[in-house]
DNA sequence: TATGAATGAGCGTTCATTCAT
DNA sequence: TATGAATGAACGCTCATTCAT
């Protein structure tokens, strides 16, 4: 509102945030608190007064930032899935890169969020709450998933016609490359503790099973492909930026 | 409502339920009725008077027949996929039937019974609830998810030694034939009315592309299989009583 | 619910009240106590929490009777203007009475209720809240003011024609008929403290000045009528229920 | 919105108010703001951010000027009943005049204070609030009602003494004055919307009847008076500075 | 045993007031 | 001096649970 910072000298090392800047590191501290407190309760048993005291702000601070308790959820959902849907789309595919490595290299980041981040729980409270948020079922359905399946069904037209893939069972269903991923964010939310699972060896062997050749073109020479090979050492041919 | 009590013939056998056997119906249509309304509502968002006016009894009557809110969904739970559970292991699997007809036995009645029951809105709430009901995952885990896994192993197992299969994928991540129908089951739940999904189709291409042959061994001749096929037309080699 | 009491001897002098019975007692003492409570401070500044303690109720028993606050206040305007009708409606005039008496035998019960009961301050609710809630003010008009303006324009008709009163200032304004009760209220709620207000000797010293008569017929010798003058003692005239 | 300042000439008288002077001009439109808030919330509902927003300051800016909400509400009827105090006494009683005629001087403008400005709004407000702020109520007694009683009180006696009132009434209640310019007050502002009133005309014929003249003594010569008679039509008799 | 009126702890939201800028 | 973001006490309303009938 007060407009741009008055000349501030660019070499100073900024001694003190801007009251801007503190606005927004508590908007943001607020997003973060919310995404840990109704992850781990959902949304009906959450308290807003508890996502203040996680963020260190007054319980009336989020109703600054944020019209009501459920204003404050969808704006996370769609902040958290929008950084999600960012990701995604900066993976870039390289020409005439097998489909294979292009579902690996979406996959495995994914796998590596649900571990290191809240990507397992975001999808699980999707799935718990979009019940009571349809329109949140919405959003997601158009924001990611049709573009998501529209994006494998071209792959998976594509690799036919490569040869990579037999049938147009991808093609027909999409969701079906979804599903591993899907399996390994629940169980790993939910399970883990009972049974770990390699999650990336789950996503291998599945990839194996789906893409084995059926008549092998030795393009590439590799035998019974394990699961145990790691994205991270054929970094060439994707790039996520 | 217990009302007149007319001239009872004593020779007629039981006229009327006994005392037990209505206070049993209502237990049951107290858990129909939290099954219903836990289904569509959650855990924290049902109300116990919602419940007994479906179960219509009176709000009282359910703490006579469970101890609070959370003793009633957790017998809820327990109850209902006991029921599933009960169901599952009694699917018989027939001396050298093949590891995709048996999950095909499996995975159809189970997307059958998300689209006519509560099969996939009791996985939601499953799914949402566990965070709060961390021992109800354990439940599941421990009665349903290691049972059926360890019987997956063993299929996988035998598929390998008769050549049906040409890998050890499944036999380590058994998940992976779990996959479709939790896919199916969520995506039905949440998104058919944006996009409905022929939920059998894709377990049939799911199964088509696991269990491909990869050198067809032609010990049984069968074409091209299409995932139209209805596994109600060979009912012969799987029993579920 | 439950319905009639059943066989209850007649001579008995119900020892305990029944449930519905105690229920509307509850009722009633929430309203009085509201009436109470709010008079005393407003609409907004009373709280419900108040209310219910001094009815000797909990919280959530008001809303067990009241949809919210606003309902409650709304059923008690109306049920204690309701009561201030049927008095009035009960007021029942005399063939040939004249129409000073009438106005009397109006208006000193209602100067009374304003010293024994809470009528000033149930005016002084409505002149406060009107403006928060228009449709009181319509209620008011259309129950109350429209009724008795147009009693009081055939009343004023009837006094011109009868020769108690000269002009047609009363047909044309019967507001003026009420201005003094108004006046009376007001004084007495607010200001009574600083300097008491003889009611009922106003009300009279008005009447005198109203209805002097213009050509004195000597029906009734009364020369000077003074102000201290009784209602009580000519209570002949005037029957009220 | 006070914005810019263009080339002015050096000459000129105050170019720019003076701080002290937009001090006293913020402090004045936050009490304006405040009145008409107060006017049509009443004192709880008011929000001190919607005064602010209203005088177009910051809401700190009121704590400023003013204690608190409370402190604000007295200040502002103290220096709005002051000013009509002022006016009031400004209004000279010419040697001679009737008192009909000074009551209709001082009653009219009232009546129209009440439509094009705030006075009804103010006796509202003083109404409905003086419950909550008692020595606003000991305050306007004392500073108004108590001066103006006194002062009807002499023009009464004076009136006796001259022929122009035949009884003691006026002196006795001085309120029965005040009536009419209440009653008409209240009316405009509670239920003009449903039964709109000629106030003036209410006046008039109030005054009609109060000061007929018993028996005609012809000092002036007036026939029948109407209502309809304005007041600024005679602004010989009265001066209100 | 069944009922449902009554309870009161608990939560979402508002808003008067403060204070760092 | 003026600002408005931040605070947190307060209040309306809900609903799980109890208990007199």
């Amino acid at each position: 509102m007060s407009g741009d910072a008055p000349a501030r000298p660019a070499t100073a090392p900024r001694p003190q945030p801007s009251r801007a800047e503190k606005s927004a590191a508590r908007r943001a501290a607020i997003l973060k608190a919310a995404l840990d407190e109704f992850c781990e309760k959902g949304f009906a048993a959450t308290r807003v007064e508890d996502v203040a005291a996680r963020a260190r702000v007054a319980k009336g601070t989020i109703y600054l930032n944020f019209k009501d308790k459920q204003a404050l959820f969808e704006e996370l959902i769609r902040s958290t899935l929008g950084a999600h849907i960012a990701r995604l789309e900066a993976v870039r595919i390289e020409n005439g890169q097998r489909m294979r490595d292009t579902i690996e290299a979406i996959g495995l980041p994914m796998i590596e969020a649900a571990r290191t981040g809240r990507l397992g729980e975001l999808m699980r409270l999707m799935i718990a709450e979009s019940g009571r948020f349809p329109h949140l079922a919405e959003f997601y359905y158009h924001e990611v998933l049709a573009r998501a399946m529209s994006a494998i069904r071209r792959l998976a037209r594509e690799a036919v016609r490569e040869g990579e893939l037999a049938g147009e069972q991808l093609e027909r269903f999409p969701q079906i490359i979804g599903a591993p991923v899907v399996v390994t964010l629940l169980w790993t939310t939910l399970f883990d503790k009972f049974a770990p699972l390699d999650s990336r060896g789950l996503l291998q062997a599945y990839l194996d099973l789906v893409f084995r050749q059926d008549a092998p073109k030795d393009k590439h020479p590799k035998g019974t492909r394990s699961g145990s090979r790691r994205i991270e050492s054929r970094p060439s041919t994707v790039r996520n930026s």
